[in-house]
DNA sequence: ATGAAAGCGCTAACAC
DNA sequence: GTGTTAGCGCTTTCAT
């Protein structure tokens, strides 16, 4: 007892499989009877059309690939969370690709995806090399990026302003009377999140007339683990500082942890701004303050911007997404 | 310039398609000379084959569907973190279905993934009704549960033995010295993780001669804010505790953070141990001691199950998954 | 209002 | 060793 086909309805029906079809989609060429009689047979069979049958003929199959270096993040999974969502009011399905940040398996999946006809794909938080460029642009689909850039192309990409971001962050630490501050930052060589929010930082502090010092900088990988590290290496260099800027939540809670086994309170003796908002930066004790992305949105946004891009070949622009400083509670106002 | 077929190839070839196809899938019936002609024709033409049109054929989409109530969690995210990779290695894709919980849309994704023809669908932690029940059978492909439960049925299952996890929890705290023993519980209606654990917890204080005392139990429906709610309610019934179970990660998380408002100690004051080890537990502080459940784990078993259904009818066997007590810091051993 | 037939890209007999 | 052909389930002209 497979599936029911087309002909099987057309069949119990006693039409044409192509008046089937034409009720199927509301055409018209048939009378109110017919039709209802097509419908009794649908119903009586549990008939469902065959997708894949349709994607043959149309050449779309209603779905989207979305590659993440590592999906079971947090931060991966809000920008996942938007895609699925406004993917599926538009009517497609959405096919995760775990690359675990690995090149081989980047590109077995975009083979995968081109394989599986997807009519679209989305690439977060995951750089772009030269490689993965050609395959994406061989795919012949849409193609849009979150948090990340293509090397020399005008790949669309939906991503807050890291620098401007990184800015206020520090900033806010100054305009609440901090004057030594540190960061830990991601990887220098992270043009997005690492090295720009870096500058960001720097230029808030050089703005203000604070001098920038190389040894208030550690760097992480924006991973939980590295934050606390950085964060040991920090209160190791005995540099004093009485605010913190990390690059991310992960790190930050991991500073956050480091500092609390050290007997340092967190914001009494030093405040700690984060980056990214994730859930669980309202979760910490105390909830960190932070740099909000809106990731869901974000992922709403692309994959918005990627289907639109399906049947409107029109000229379509990056996308800025808005980030905003959320006050919790790991930041004091500095006495004079 | 649209994709090249291979009717292109078999052009450039000079060869006839059946013969580019037995070269793609690794036959006999050609020279080396032809093998290597098709070969080089593929490379030039960067020709890809159709999966579509091979699953119209082949009855077989190597796709698989999976449902979460909610994908942005950490506990859907490990699920499918675990899903993905072990899907991957034998060749499959998968959808995700975010239902939020809401039926209509899971009956509107099975129908999709029906539609879509894929081989299998896994579904997580989402509660089965009659509906979806006759839908998931209808549908005519191997499906696995994980850490749910079908109504009547005997649809595969993947999960921890959740009324044994919490009694070990429970008998965790009275070993180590603790007689007024909290709860903090999920809906009562969760099959699973709500009423079962509750009963796990109450049989421990049982077979240890404490008594069950209603009102040191309060219901939360799993997430944070709902674990900040339960704690004040059981701080506000003024009936002294020392130890605290509570059935997820997330309300204990939330338990913590009122306790610290209230200006209680854990765990000198008082004792706490969650369940599910999630990310945010090793990060909380002092980091939660909690009961491990190993969702990538048993992601993957669901998915090496599903797979194995797909050509192997044979009969399958529920997985109960291994718990276990991951020690941390938030349990103090009473003193006597 | 309805049917016949071609064909989407591919596989799998079956012929030679 | 290689080609021809008949579909897979569906949509879509083009007739009638």
């Amino acid at each position: 007892m497979s599936n029911a086909t087309i002909k099987d309805v057309a069949k119990l029906t006693g039409v044409s499989v192509a008046t089937v079809s034409r009720v199927l989609h509301n055409l018209t060429g048939y009378s109110a009877e017919t039709r209802s009689k097509v419908l009794q047979a649908i119903e009586e069979l549990g008939y469902r059309p065959n997708a894949i049958a349709r994607g043959l003929i149309n050449k779309r199959t209603q779905t989207i690939g979305v590659l993440f270096p590592d999906v079971s993040s947090s931060f991966s999974s809000d920008i996942l969370n938007g895609i699925e969502e406004t993917s599926h009011e538009h009517g497609f399905s959405v096919i995760v690709c775990n690359t675990a940040r690995n090149g081989e398996r980047t590109l077995k999946y975009l083979q995968v995806l081109q394989e599986k006809q997807v009519d679209g794909v989305i690439v977060a938080s995951q750089s772009i090399n030269q490689a993965y460029e050609a395959e994406l642009m061989s795919m012949n689909v849409p193609v849009v990026l979150i948090n990340t850039l293509a090397h020399h192309n005008q790949i669309v990409t939906v991503k807050v302003d890291d620098r401007q971001a990184a800015y206020d962050a520090t900033a806010y630490l100054i305009s609440n009377g901090h004057r030594e501050i540190a960061m830990i930052s991601g990887n220098r060589d992270d043009l997005l999140a690492g090295s720009t929010r870096l500058s960001g930082y720097r230029q808030a502090l050089e703005d203000q007339g604070l001098t920038y010092v190389e040894d208030r900088i550690a760097y992480g990988d924006f991973r939980y683990e590295s934050g606390r590290s950085a964060m040991k290496q920090l209160l190791d260099t005995n540099l004093p500082f009485t605010a913190l800027f990390v690059a991310s939540d992960e790190m930050a809670i991991g500073a956050m942890g480091v500092a609390h086994e050290a007997g340092i309170r967190i914001p009494e003796d030093i405040s700690i701004i984060g980056f990214d908002d994730l859930l669980i930066s309202r979760m910490s004790i105390p909830p960190l303050t932070t740099i909000h992305q809106p990731l869901q949105q974000m992922g709403r946004s692309a994959s918005e911007m990627l289907i639109r891009m399906m049947d409107t070949s029109g000229e379509v622009h990056p996308i800025i997404a808005e980030h905003s400083i959320v006050e919790r509670a790991t930041v004091r106002r500095l006495a004079k």
